[in-house]
DNA sequence: AATGAATGAGCCTTCATTCAT
DNA sequence: TATGAATGAAGGCTCATTCAT
């Protein structure tokens, strides 16, 4: 089992590097993250991390991008639904939850955009364009799709943003407790689900 | 103006500090800022920072409760709502946009929360208890109370975290976008209240 | 004797830092040399000389700066020369030998224009300008002075470069043996002054 | 031409990896050299550098005797000379120039003289022993052999080491002006040659 | 109370050198 | 012979903290 060629072992390092990368700036956030600590977490000495990436920032650009690819099959996911709008829309919301929500890598790289935004203004905003935009232009695509075969009701709510929310502030409070409390997420995405299908209800149901 | 007693200067330095240090702190984070630049900011050296407050990390977790004053009156506010329930439950999320959403130092307060939570994990908590929580028991109560009134119904969607969730959600918008691109707030605001309202209104309503 | 106030201490530290650095950078070259050992030499630490000089490099340049100084002051000298231009030209010399040749400071001055020339091209042309060349210019002078008067012969010989060159080769081949081998001064100068009046002198004399 | 053996390959290695070292350690002087960038000027890496030379030190020592070979010969022409004293005199100066002042390798053989003495002091000595001090013993005794002749003045000029001086002085300006100025060489050594044959020339020439 | 010179621990980054392939 | 991944000892520079003034 260790036994790796050279070859094998050089194929790995970039991501054994960008896996412990992701731990550490998470734990430690990327001023406070020492390179050797990361290093450290798959045996090797500080000058390797340094053969594949040049600098800390590099590593934390590249150990962002590294993170997100997951993500992106919740899209391809999410196209494939079927049933009635609003059994769509349910499911397109749990898929979020389960996939994202429930991801510590995705969740952990909320914390990332919001706590060092300012220094990668670029990072977030790429991030955002590519993860989390598409996410809502389906999912207001879905609403529109409901409003116009009178399945939802036409109004201000139908705003995938406001529908979306909920999850993403879950998302937030997962963040901030850390594990310390009891999010009781069953009773929460029920209740996300309850109040989005029947605040998008049309009038007559 | 200008002419302070030095008594009346002394007594102002250690909001001053607080101020400087908010600042300092929100586009540095807690490792990257500088005890310096925070001295700076108000025209002293950091020998005058260190007067005051013994560490970097006791000037953190004051600056913290410093921000966090103003946030408490929400709370006083909210309880002096009248109306139907639904008008209450409207106001509050309307006072919720106005006094946390819209005030930069609540919400820099929620990126602390969530950037500097692993190094500050009981100021968070602390934080929680003080602030978020009250809002939420205030906000269940009120539907709770609708619902008891029948002016709510009764179901899964009946909590608060969840009605009130879009209000996080925009705050964490803004802070991943920070200026870069328009929340259209006015419009999620109307959506979110439309939203709710309809999601928790009675069946015969 | 010790007992210095603060601002004295002040005061002094940056050209003590300076005369450090000089016997650091002779020693070891600019790239070997090491802060810290910089710093050793007078008793501080390395933050110290950080307080002074932002980089290696300013304080590289602002050495080079303050070594120079004492080198203004032979062109001064050599204004106030009496005499025959023969006189003159011989006073000029023995000058330059005594103030620069058998100044340590001055000398090493130009082994730093040899060795890092090429990482501080501009410091070695503002150097040039102002030492070297008001000394050429001078020397030219006085040998143009001496063919109209009739002293020196009209010819190429009356070059002031290849005139005074004997004097720089001196310096170089001190600064190669550095102190391992007898240069034999006396007998050099004594040489370099018989061939210049002697190359010089009208054919008449 | 580009088709060499592995064997014929092997065999120009060591040279081809001390002119790209030539090279490297004039751009950047002995320590801030790298031994990779020296490697990547002849395609190869650094592994191999080290296959043929242990440490940068021997390298550079290595570097040295390498460049300095071709120096040898000026002496074996020196001694080819014809003429009266005077002309041989006159054709050892040229030699100079053409062979040491006009060769860039033996040129920057000074530089190393001057910068890494200090690091190479046993190389200097060496050098200077095999290359300058046959030469000046050469010029001596053509010197000296003029005197004895009547061809030359005995007097104190008679010192080869002044009458050469000139061709060293713009040896070490041509190293400190690197390209940046012009020389003025034709016009420089009608000079040095004028001066030189003027101030050793016999009373009654 | 305020200053700012000084400290020293610490971190990013570099690079000569080694060695398995 | 040649490679280049890995090492680890440095070294430049930063900054929280101290303390004499």
């Amino acid at each position: 089992m260790k036994k790796l060629t050279r070859a094998e072992q050089k194929a790995l390092r970039p991501a054994q590097i960008l896996d412990a990368a992701f731990e550490e700036f998470i734990e430690q956030g990327y001023t406070a993250a020492r390179v050797e600590d990361i290093a450290a977490r798959i045996g090797v000495t500080k000058g390797t991390v340094y053969v594949y990436f040049p600098t800390k920032e590099v590593l934390f650009s590249a150990m962002a991008r590294h993170i997100a690819v997951p993500f992106e099959d919740v899209l391809a996911d999410a196209k494939k639904l079927n049933g009635s709008c609003a059994e769509r829309l349910r499911s397109l919301i749990l898929l979020f939850y389960e996939r994202v929500m429930e991801d510590r890598r995705t969740r952990e790289l909320l914390r990332f955009a919001i706590s060092e935004g300012v220094r990668f203004p670029q990072l977030i905003d790429d991030h955002y364009a590519e993860l989390i935009e598409p996410i809502l232009v389906t999912g207001q695509a879905l609403i529109d799709e409901g409003v116009r075969q009178g399945e939802f009701r036409d109004g201000p709510a139908a705003l995938a943003r406001v529908i979306l929310a909920p999850a993403l502030a879950l998302i937030v409070e997962a963040l901030i407790h850390d594990g310390r409390r009891d999010l009781e997420t069953p009773r929460y995405i029920e209740a996300h689900l309850d109040l989005a299908l029947h605040g998008l209800a049309a009038a007559s149901s």
